[in-house]
DNA sequence: ACTCTAACGGAACTCTCATCCCATTAGGGG
DNA sequence: CCCCTAATGGGATGAGAGTTCCGTTAGAGT
């Protein structure tokens, strides 16, 4: 048995494996918009991106391998953080990035089946864990220097103000399944901020006794 | 064809139906804790439940209709919200109703499968929409209270404020799939309440030009 | 108790999807 | 420019999920 993926595809990087990855991440893309995870089949997206079937089982194995290389490659496309100079501006451009992606089709469509797949399989799971992991951690230094310049209390703690800003952004798309909108966005700063200037995401003993 | 569900079962809801039901939904259950909702079969739950598997296909139809019963009759059961006097520990109640469900097995899985099915089946979605408008509902009236306790300002948006607080709970459980834990509950409650206290919850214009 | 029929269950059947074999194609180094 | 082999593609194969048929079982009303 062929380890399902990396096996193919690392060796000869080149043009034609290049432009199969190419067309197969599109097609994976295309019939998540269509049908979601679940509706999502190998034999349909090799047929649509004009590729063997025999590829994308060797290279991908599963659906869930689809949708994990999506997310691995979102997660490489560094979309650099906002810097507007004061923290209420970047908690905004944070939460209307967050926005974009959710009420984009397609990449929307990427964000729920990825987090469909990974209720199922670890390793969708971890691809997650991962992407989120990077993009809280860039924005996070926004609300560093936030606290550099005195806006925010000492020892704020970025990740956790950035993940108050997003959670209920998500929790409307993926949980209640409510539409997410630009108020959404704005109540979303406004609430975490007035919460982060008194204080309330300042880390207590961080490691110190 | 028949229609996939609500056609048997309703005319007789006696002792065998009402039997098979519960055998079903117990063996849903189980399987989702083992396999998530992905790898849920129709084959494996009548196996499992002692049942036909002619019964599960006529009943629910689909992997869909399973776990959207299942949520169906989640929401039937109201776990009644508490009411001990002061808004902070009724949120803090409504947080950890939230994280003890969230971190039990059955529960946990299921909410997550839910969720899974919710992505790409429309019917799924609708309960899970209906289940937490239900929930929040119920909860919004310890606001209501507090408020006219005179604990919170006037004007704040119930649903609104209990939602932030859950939010960064599930966030946690289904996006960055992160432990969630009891100081993330408290840290989620006193967050929430910093912010309503300071009116950032209070609705503007609720109808009025 | 008896009857009627809703609801269930076993088994055969079909069809889609995952896997495998082997011939073919096209990068990349020499 | 040629060769070597990584990588692809078509098609056969088999397993397993979903569907249907029809006989059997057991609530519910009388």
């Amino acid at each position: 048995m062929d380890q399902p993926s990396r096996s193919a595809g690392t060796v000869r990087p080149g043009g034609r494996t290049a432009r199969v990855r190419a067309a197969v991440m599109d097609a994976t893309q295309d019939a998540l918009v269509e049908h979601g995870f679940h509706g999502l089949t190998m034999d349909q997206v090799a047929a649509r991106a004009g590729v063997g079937k025999t590829t994308v089982y060797r290279r991908w194995g599963s659906r869930a391998g689809l949708v994990t290389d999506l997310m691995n490659e979102l997660a490489t496309q560094s979309m650099p953080h906002a810097d507007t100079g004061d923290i209420e501006g970047d908690l905004m451009a944070n939460a209307l990035s967050v926005l974009r992606a959710i009420n984009d089709g397609r990449l929307g469509a990427t964000f729920q089946a990825m987090i469909a797949a990974a209720t199922s399989d670890e390793q969708a799971a971890r691809a997650l864990r991962v992407f989120y992991e990077r993009r809280i951690g860039e924005w996070a230094g926004t609300v560093d220097l936030a606290v550099k310049r005195g806006e925010l209390p000492q020892g704020t703690d970025g990740g956790e103000l950035i993940r108050a800003v997003s959670a209920p952004l998500y929790y409307r798309l993926v949980v209640t399944r409510e539409p997410v909108t630009l108020e959404d966005a704005e109540r979303s700063v406004a609430r975490a901020l007035v919460a982060a200037r008194a204080g309330a995401f300042v880390m207590r003993d961080p490691g110190a006794p």
